[in-house]
DNA sequence: ACGCGGATGGCCT
DNA sequence: GGCCATCCGCGTA
């Protein structure tokens, strides 16, 4: 395997359109002692603190949102409409609300695992295009919440060589609105806090063409 | 190529 | 009690 360095915790101190972006080319390693899967970032987006309308944390420190206050680091892992697993990043300063959904990865390793967990559908590119499709891909689910993606043999975060620019020669970085919080209001519906690699096959959805 | 709705349960008011 | 940081399958073209 390629040699993969642990990220550095000071980069997800930062505020959480930095990491957003800064994490697209990193990996997330998931080990559930029967093998390891491998997910390239390709997709994230930005959460703020009880300012941002769209964050969980909008309602202010809750027992499900604690962890989204807390150090950078940390894995925030819930669960929407139900049924679907998602998987942030808490980044920002200790003490304030900041984190970065994980929004799609390109398989990297474990990838038949990935496509058995998943039910075999659809190319290998897009089995984990989606928030819940990589943590169903991967394995992920609340039990994995709260703990250190720096540390934890679980669930990893890592990159290929150290600092920010981990994207391959030619890869561009494309922003948009973020997906699915149309009731947060216009003023931080359009904010494009969503980052993708541009035109990634494992892209969750196509980010809107500029006007 | 679209649009629509059901699944399903935790969380906040 | 209402609302979701989603996905999939089904319907109409």
């Amino acid at each position: 395997m390629t040699p993969f360095e642990p990220l550095d915790r000071a980069e997800l101190a930062g505020a959480a359109t930095d990491v957003a972006r800064n994490l697209l080319g990193t990996v997330v390693v998931r080990d559930d002692g029967a093998g390891l899967r491998v997910g390239r970032i390709v997709e994230t987006e930005a959460y703020g603190g009880p300012e941002d309308r769209a964050s969980h944390a909008r309602a202010g420190r809750t027992s499900r949102t604690s962890i989204m206050f807390g150090p950078a680091g940390r894995a925030y892992v819930y669960l929407v409409y139900g049924l679907h697993h998602c998987l942030n990043v808490v980044c920002g300063a200790d003490g304030e609300a900041a984190a970065v959904l994980v929004r799609a990865v390109q398989p990297i390793a474990g990838i038949e695992r990935m496509r058995r967990a998943r039910g075999a559908a659809g190319s290998d590119a897009k089995v984990a295009a989606g928030p819940a499709r990589l943590c169903e891909a991967l394995g992920i689910d609340r039990s994995l919440d709260g703990l250190d993606l720096l540390t934890d043999d679980r669930l990893r975060l890592a990159a290929p060589g150290t600092g920010p620019a981990r994207l391959e020669p030619g890869e561009q970085v494309v922003v948009g609105p973020r997906v699915g919080i149309s009731y947060a209001g216009p003023e931080w519906a359009t904010r494009p806090w969503r980052f993708g690699i541009a035109g990634h096959a494992a892209l969750s959805r196509p980010f809107p063409t500029a006007a």
